[in-house]
DNA sequence: TACCAAGGTAGACAAATGTATACTCGCCAG
DNA sequence: CTGGCGAGTATACATTTGTCTACCTTGGTA
């Protein structure tokens, strides 16, 4: 079907999708951004604001729902790699400076998690300024209206989840002792909150620093926290 | 205005207003924590639920952020001191069964700790699931599309959070030499969570158990943290 | 050349929405 | 008894919405 020689552009950046679902799109990203919700947006709406046909949403889409989820992969596949780029690329800078004898803490090297802990977050919410609408539809549509979209939007946090306590654990940013699974709980805990301090930051411009700090501490803490009951057996697994 | 002798039922429970307003609150809880979103709700949608003429709702409310509004403040007031009574309660019942000579770690009781973790968050879902509809409107409008429901809502959260603080030192449940401001921080980041998870139960009423599980790992953690990066030294303050 | 499908438009329709004006009913004060 | 007032209803109307059917345009293909 699509083994034809032009079937789109060579390789380009985005999908040669038609030019009006693109409109679509990023219509309902400017909308749902600022004044309404994925889940209720009308379609009229839509086209008046994409400066399109109501009848052409027809051809791309079937409901808003529909719409709404293609939005949500469109940001799950927006952030996802991203997201784990920069953190590898915050904790290889933070390696780079390891003096040899830190002092070390139930297994963990204070110094060196805090440099991690301070370039992830500062390069989170650096990307976090560059995609707004995203991460304001992510928290929304989390809890909002619509079963759909929640559903969908919490796999995707599961995934996000789940790629932190991978990368964690490859780069060994706990100690070995700490079990795999807390460290799930851990991420999954960890990226909710920094997506719920996403909206902080967007919203209230003159307060980052602070909010960058507030996520910094937040995460030590929880590190700190989950090192020592589980060095002292005080952490009760996930029964799940 | 209201010093007449017969203003309303002498001192009953439900608040004496037009039986119409009431119908419509109720309409509107019932409406926001299945299907819609207080922010857009139509007001004829509204009355229909309710069993009333749609011309009724202007004779209460002139806008729908004015019922939703409403709304939040009742909910404010419905959660606000049952919650403190509830964390007093788990105190006090895991204060009873206190031995003398309890491990002590970088100042904090452990076990006390977590006895007083466990009956407070048993406590708060049992709370939850007698009000599944507050804790839904509550976790939705805080991100929700309107900034007026958003901005009073992040008000309610705030003042849970300082309650929380306060009790906690009232308490003594972290060592004095944790600082105020780290309470305070500390606490909103909890009742944040603990209104997250709350939605969870509600929705996954088979992973009770291991919801209520998590939240307990969660606080313990972040207490367990917090008393040790503050005996450290460790823990930069909030800027504010 | 003729064709055809995909993308987009135009116009029309019933249904639903927000709102305004005008009516009814019960209640208490004078 | 009467008049006003709060609470609720009835009717009406302009707008807006979702959706249907029909038409136009374009680029590629047989």
């Amino acid at each position: 079907m699509q083994a034809d020689a032009s079937e789109q552009q060579p390789a380009a950046e985005k999908a040669a999708e038609a030019p009006g679902k693109t409109l679509l799109l990023e219509a309902a990203l400017r909308l749902t951004s600022t004044s309404r919700s994925l889940s209720n947006l009308g379609l009229r709406e839509l086209a008046r604001e994409a400066g399109l046909n109501p009848n052409t949403f027809y051809r791309h889409f079937k409901d808003v729902d529909d719409l709404g989820l293609t939005v949500i992969r469109q940001i799950s596949t927006q952030l996802r790699q991203p997201l784990r780029a920069l953190r590898r690329e915050a904790a290889e800078r933070a390696v780079q400076s390891t003096q040899a004898s830190a002092p070390m803490l139930f297994g963990i090297d204070l110094q060196r998690g805090r440099r991690v802990c301070h370039e992830t977050v500062q390069l989170f919410f650096d990307f976090v300024a560059q995609n707004p609408e995203a991460f304001i539809i992510g928290v929304r549509e989390l809890h909002g209206a619509s079963a759909v979209l929640r559903a969908a939007l919490q796999e995707v946090m599961d995934e996000f989840g789940a790629d932190m306590a991978e990368d964690i654990i490859a780069f060994k940013l706990l100690p070995d002792m700490v079990n795999s699974a807390v460290v799930r709980q851990v991420s999954n805990l960890i990226s909710r909150n920094l997506f719920q301090l996403s909206l902080d930051y967007i919203g209230q411009p003159e307060r980052q620093a602070a909010i960058c700090a507030l996520a910094e501490e937040q995460i030590v803490m929880l590190f700190t926290g989950a090192s020592v009951l589980q060095s002292l057996g005080q952490l009760k697994l996930p029964v799940e």
